[in-house]
DNA sequence: TTGACAACATACCAAGTAGTATGTTCCTAT
DNA sequence: ATAGGAACATACTACTTGGTATGTTGTCAA
């Protein structure tokens, strides 16, 4: 199948898209962050790009498949970023707050890719994906189930640690994952704002996080 | 203007809608819920009632203002259901926690027409509003900036009471209420299942909170 | 030089979709 | 009884949208 589109299912992490389909992916990602899946047309986004539907459709074969590239490449950016973090040697505690925060600062920092992430889990929950769609979808949902894997990990390890303090591990896991994912919703970074605004932004989020799972200690790591 | 559409920006709070236009309303917040809004025709909903378009357009002047509706009345629910609680007289941490849950419940048990309130202020996050709509949608977020400031006051007085400890109030009630609001997005209760687990739920996603907040104590009342 | 193919643009179509214009039926006030 | 309007259904239109079919141009290997 001439899709263009890369299989999910395997281990390996890829890399980014480079050149002629990353900017076709950069301005898919803005059109959905603005509008939403369903109120983008293909030629919203050929008009973002200066061209016209031609050039999107010899890459991708459909919308979906589109969007499912967008969302793809929005979780390879985040398995990038946090792997490292996971891999990391040190306090379990420690790892679980370098990982919130690496996470929050990609939320923000590739915000159009990271909301059509958000979107396509919600079109999973409300199972509103027409056949076709749905197995692709299904398939890239797996590879998101891997990325919050990873997280539902280390919280594990942090309770038996004695270190964080919560009941039910899927709730924790799913209220810590929207708290982090919030700014997605209420931050945009002003242009001119120091760096130092968003590193508040995401400490003062992941503080809260972190108490909130039971995390009784300091952050000023 | 015969919208029948009733003024938001006054200081009331509206009894439910009855009869005919709740089932339009109720079919419409199911629709929305399952599909998004833009997603979502005006015939799907006509689908669902088991009729044609001519119901919903004799009530409703246009898809944008039956959704207007549909998040109105949601926010209807949430006053009358908060705010016997903010008016009752008991210690601050203990009304916000009652708050809390309270808000929590209605997410779960008023899906629907949450899901449409979150999303229209998707919508005003992302402007992605044509003009026409965009005035109704102000107001209609105005009413919501209401609901939120009854948080936001009682989580400032808890902060001075000394009982809770963040820094940012906006970040701290943004962080708060997309936690609060997340059942909405992975709990769907199971129609057999006891009250209990449902409750048990609420519970777990408020003590989560309430930490986060920097709350010391018990959440046992 | 030339054939072939990638990378688009142009033109087009069938299927929806919001909204309207116009019936039709029933209920109710006079 | 009947006029009138509320509450719909039916039929229609103008427009959008995903997708396709078919050009056009540049590039590059043989």
């Amino acid at each position: 199948m001439a899709t263009g589109f890369h299989d999910v299912s395997d281990e390996t992490i890829d890399v980014p898209v480079a050149g002629a389909r990353r900017e076709i992916l950069d301005a898919a990602a803005s059109c959905f962050f603005e509008r939403g899946y369903s109120a983008t047309s293909i030629d919203d986004v050929a008009r973002r790009l200066g061209s016209t539907k031609g050039r999107i459709y010899h890459h991708y074969a459909s919308k979906a498949d589109l969007f499912g590239d967008v969302f793809k490449t929005g979780m390879d950016m985040n398995f990038r970023a946090i792997l490292p973090e996971f891999s990391a040697d040190c306090p379990t505690h420690e790892k679980l707050a370098r990982m919130a925060r690496t996470h929050t600062r990609q939320m923000i920092e590739t915000k159009p890719y990271q909301r059509a992430v958000w979107e396509g889990v919600e079109m999973h929950i409300r199972s509103a994906a027409k056949p076709g769609q749905r197995s692709t979808l299904t398939e890239l949902l797996a590879y998101r189930d891997r990325y919050s894997d990873l997280f539902k990990t280390t919280l594990s390890e942090c309770r038996e640690n004695g270190l964080l303090d919560f009941e039910n591990l899927s709730i924790a896991n799913q209220v810590m994952f929207v708290a982090l994912n919030s700014p997605l919703f209420w931050y945009s970074p002003e242009p001119g704002k120091h760096r130092a605004e968003l590193d508040s932004v995401i400490d003062q989020v992941v503080a809260i996080v972190m108490r909130g799972l039971g995390y009784k200690g300091d952050l000023t790591s």
